[in-house]
DNA sequence: TATTGTTATACTCTATAACTATA
DNA sequence: TATAGTTATAGAGTATAACAATA
């Protein structure tokens, strides 16, 4: 089989086909698309995300993270809380201006998503996703003590 | 739909994998992927490819193929030959070394790359495959003069 | 005038190690 | 002793701009 289809080179374009196209979709938000995933993960949790939590859904090394929180913390998008539980821990929330700008932003982010995927039929993109869904196993174990 | 199944994010944290898991096969080659898709290329070319047709395949600048090639060409792996078509161009061809070193590694990045993709079935793979090469489109317009 | 290869530069992303404060 | 967050650093990947040789 020539390299041109070899299925790891194929997913390595289209990763970043998908991630220009995003951040280009961001760029007038002030984001790029790693921050931009920080910002919409705390703003689905209830009670705001530790790090360490968005280092492993994201899978990132949380000294990643922390650059990632401090970008959208001086743009007035999150806060860091102390932890009710725990003083090591850190809350990372939305501010209501991060709200805002997620729906916006995420608004933008998937209309040029869809386009970056016009290829594909609606039902495509959804095979696709399940897939990959599947490759990522993102089944993050319970955490309960071991 | 929760950010975590957006595909966008999916398909970066798949890649991600996949390369990892595809470097950490070729270490023992001393080579890594993007480096191995040089030499992988080449040796499937009859005659040499040059270095502006390498970097539109590999969706790459030009200047990263330079560099590319440079460390191939260090390592022995490769050579430039002048085109005898036009001499700006350089046809990269790879050595006796260079096939047998992307033998060996080809082997060894296919299985690491058939363990990553373990969670689906062979058709499943190709299915995947099938739908990035569609995101991807590399149909690449023939060379014909405008 | 346009193209091929090249150099240079800057920024982003990835990967580790080590430190602190808490547990 | 282990974990959450942090700092620091180095290397790899990405993105542009400019230049010489050649077409």
């Amino acid at each position: 089989m020539p390299f041109v289809d070899n299925i790891g080179f194929l997913m390595s374009r289209a990763s970043g086909q998908l991630v220009r196209a995003t951040n280009a979709a961001l760029a007038d938000e002030g984001l790029r698309v790693r921050q931009y995933s920080v910002l919409a993960l705390v703003c689905e949790s209830a009670q705001g995300e530790s790090q360490r939590d968005l280092a492993e859904v994201l899978g990132l090394d949380p000294s990643q993270v922390v650059a990632l929180v401090d970008d959208l913390d001086r743009a007035g998008l999150v806060e860091r809380r102390p932890s009710p539980a725990d003083r090591r821990t850190k809350l990372v929330v939305p501010t209501d201006r991060g709200r805002a700008v997620r729906e916006r932003a995420a608004e933008r982010a998937d209309a040029r998503l869809t386009d970056a995927l016009g290829a594909l039929t609606a039902a495509e993109q959804e095979t696709l996703r399940a897939l990959l869904a599947r490759v990522v196993d993102l089944d993050v174990t319970p955490r309960v003590s071991p």
